[in-house]
DNA sequence: TTTTTGATTGCAAATAATTTTCAATCGCAC
DNA sequence: GTGCGATTGAAAATTATTTGCAATCAAAAA
């Protein structure tokens, strides 16, 4: 696989979309953080790095980024779509803390493995899915 | 366990809340109904019984349905938070047909227990959680 | 039962995240 | 370079949900 950049550039050019500069620092922002931001959390990223761009763009954008696979979209239920970056780490699942919102990330093969028998079992081709285990984590039920 | 009216009736004693007769159409219609229901649906059964009950109530009462422990919220990430009773009917996951959204419930023992396994290995304390598997359903993929 | 008091309601306005509209601008195939 | 369709920023629109508020109601107290 080809790195990200080259990767969104190609699923533009398949789609006949213009490579322009606000795309470029809309991906080059994504790439350079760690775990799983907001649009809004991105928008002022990219504000420091070029203000005239619009949190519009930043949302169109995110969105192509996603569609090209290169980010995926997380949902944990708050209201807020939060995106990662699906390169350099494998897929993984998530524990969230309802007191702290903490979130840890984590991933257990055999899951996994059931999963696809399971959606096999109902002829169900899988493209993705989501695991979010919500409970208290041992800080927060210590006080 | 008794009944989700009791339940209901004992939880809102318990915090002080009043038996409202708006609260007891909305659970009854909210029992009334199989699988799962956002605010809106909810809303235009409840309107057919008393058209003079508002939306925001029915947002209030079903929010407090859940948190009873009678409904349980879900998301299956379209902005729309749906609400299913969880009496008379074990706990399940969902496949979620990309194509044309119909959901399938589904369970597997064995998944459910490898993910209380994964949590008390991080000394999580699960209080529920939420697993969706998005696909193609097989009468999509033949077009 | 009547009073009292704090909870609850309907309505409309407010939120909040996200999407869309639109005129101006820009990328890029020719 | 030119032309045309894609893209942008700004602001308005959308959509699900929540909230402020004055009027009303439930139920504890008298």
């Amino acid at each position: 696989m080809s790195s990200p950049q080259i990767q969104f550039l190609e699923y533009l050019n398949k789609n006949k979309m213009a490579a322009t500069e606000q795309r470029r620092i809309v991906l080059e922002v994504f790439l350079g953080t760690q775990g799983h931001h907001s649009c809004e959390e991105l928008y002022e990223h990219v504000s420091k790095r070029d203000p005239s761009i619009s949190p519009a763009t930043v949302y169109r954008t995110i969105k192509l980024i996603a569609e090209s696979g290169i980010a995926e979209a997380l949902d944990f239920g708050d209201g807020i779509t939060r995106f990662e970056c699906r390169h350099d780490r494998g897929h993984h699942d998530h524990l969230v803390c309802i007191r702290c919102k903490r979130r840890i990330e984590v991933i257990e093969y055999r899951i996994e493995a059931l999963q696809e028998k399971l959606a096999s079992k109902h002829e169900f081709e899988v493209h993705r899915h989501k695991m979010v285990l919500y409970g208290v984590c041992p800080e927060c039920r210590n006080q």
